[in-house]
DNA sequence: CGCCGTCTTGAGTGCTGTCAATAGTTGTGG
DNA sequence: CCACAACTATTGACAGCACTCAAGACGGCG
């Protein structure tokens, strides 16, 4: 049984300081819809930013009221989706600048849960300005449903994965897009990309087993793809991990 | 190799006769949104209607320039995924009156196939005037909204259960919600279902092989859950298939 | 220093993919 | 109406891979 949550405070702090977040924050949100920041000059108001989520706190839980999207000032988040039968399942792993909470856009609640991973700062942009501004700023609506999309079209190729890549492909290829992702917010030239999930987290994300997960790490890093270390990785090689078998029609 | 599309005629018959066109998709077009017809009177004129796609035709090509969302007014279609090596993933089946195209919303083109399964005639909505309808009618906008994220709903559910249930209940599972879409179009109490695609796109959506499937039909078939037929099958139970393994935390 | 959670490693089993052959179905043409 | 061909579906044998169960190593924290 995990404590997560444990020292759970999170909402509790309104951020006050709103012009280091909006200049940050706006910014990644804006840039994740297509828009530029000028264009929607109304946006800032309508921008709150909370924190300090602890580890294992959530933002938002299953059936909490949409109340807003989120973007990450800082930290990182997971998200996790419960079944019918209580079991958990990793979604989708969100860093500094990325959206969540659009799983719920047209609903009236939340059909997942949102938990820091790292301790977070995360801007709110409540779903109720953001209707009016869309109706406003189409290129807004536009780049919603891009946000959207690309998500579901990231599943079905994740679904495509499950089948026509061997394990080892789909865990290279999570690391390479995970450490794509992550250089994109590292100051330096660092090669040594942090993970801030649990190997069981991106086991369930992969939807194998945390010994499979081990299992193929280790044959990664025998075969010089990639070096594992406690709570990081470096990449060595940026092509696929060989052994394909969808080479059928066309 | 398939000879899918010989007789291909798409797109040629556009259709005169608006009138039973409109008072039929346009409803099944704005449930599927979540809002009423008469919000939207000046959406008729955006609809148009076009078929018959033969077997096989392809309604739109992966990246062909995005131009409309489709409704299906009569037969069935399927969406298939091209991966980078050739590879083809079967993405969904759609019925009458559902809505398909939305996957390219917000980008430039299409990120798929998308092949009628049976005679087809297909409505569009056309994606320019979509626009303008969006920003008169934010119930519109959050419909969308809706369609898209149930999508990806399914997807995310779809992809636990490729990890959390047994092969069985997945099969099981698809048949029990392909039933209760059908029904929802049949005109009688008649058990018996059609299945408008071949076993192997059935087992191209499920992630498995069609010999797997075939076996794991004749499964359910002798465990009296189903009763298949050539290319059709009747439901026989409402539960799922026993053997669940995911009874963990929550 | 000792506890506990995370991670790794090992052995064995079961399921699904692969390959291959057969049966059934559909459509075409004589 | 029948016969043939092409496609689709089924069934069997076998092997590989990931899951399960179980034990041990590592690391953080009190």
């Amino acid at each position: 049984m995990k404590r997560t949550g444990s020292r759970s405070r999170q909402g509790l702090h309104l951020v006050k300081a709103k012009h280091a977040c909006h200049n940050c924050d706006l910014r990644h949100l804006l840039r994740k819809t297509g828009i530029e920041e000028q264009q929607l000059p109304d946006a800032v108001c309508t921008i709150r930013c909370r924190g300090p989520y602890q580890p294992g706190d959530r933002i938002y839980r299953t059936g909490d009221p949409l109340s807003a999207l989120y973007a990450i000032t800082s930290g990182s988040v997971k998200t996790e989706y419960t079944t019918c039968t209580g079991a958990l399942q990793v979604t989708g792993f969100y860093l500094r600048g990325d959206l969540f909470g659009v799983e719920a856009l047209g609903e009236h609640s939340h059909t997942d849960d949102a938990i820091a991973l790292e301790t977070a700062w995360i801007c709110e942009l409540r779903t109720a300005e953001l209707e009016t501004l869309c109706a406003k700023h189409p290129e807004l609506t536009r780049g919603l449903f891009q946000v959207l999309n690309r998500r579901a079209r990231n599943d079905t190729i994740h679904q495509v994965n499950v089948r026509k890549r061997t394990t080892e492909q789909r865990v290279m290829g999570f690391l390479q897009d995970f450490a794509e992702r992550s250089r994109a917010r590292l100051t330096g030239v660092e090669d040594e990309i942090p993970l801030p999930m649990t190997k069981e987290d991106m086991a369930s994300y992969l939807a194998i087993t945390p010994e499979t997960l081990s299992r193929i790490l280790r044959k990664l890093d025998d075969a010089g793809y990639i070096q594992t270390s406690v709570r990081a990785f470096r990449l060595l090689r940026a092509e696929p991990f060989p052994g394909v078998l969808d080479q059928d029609a066309g």
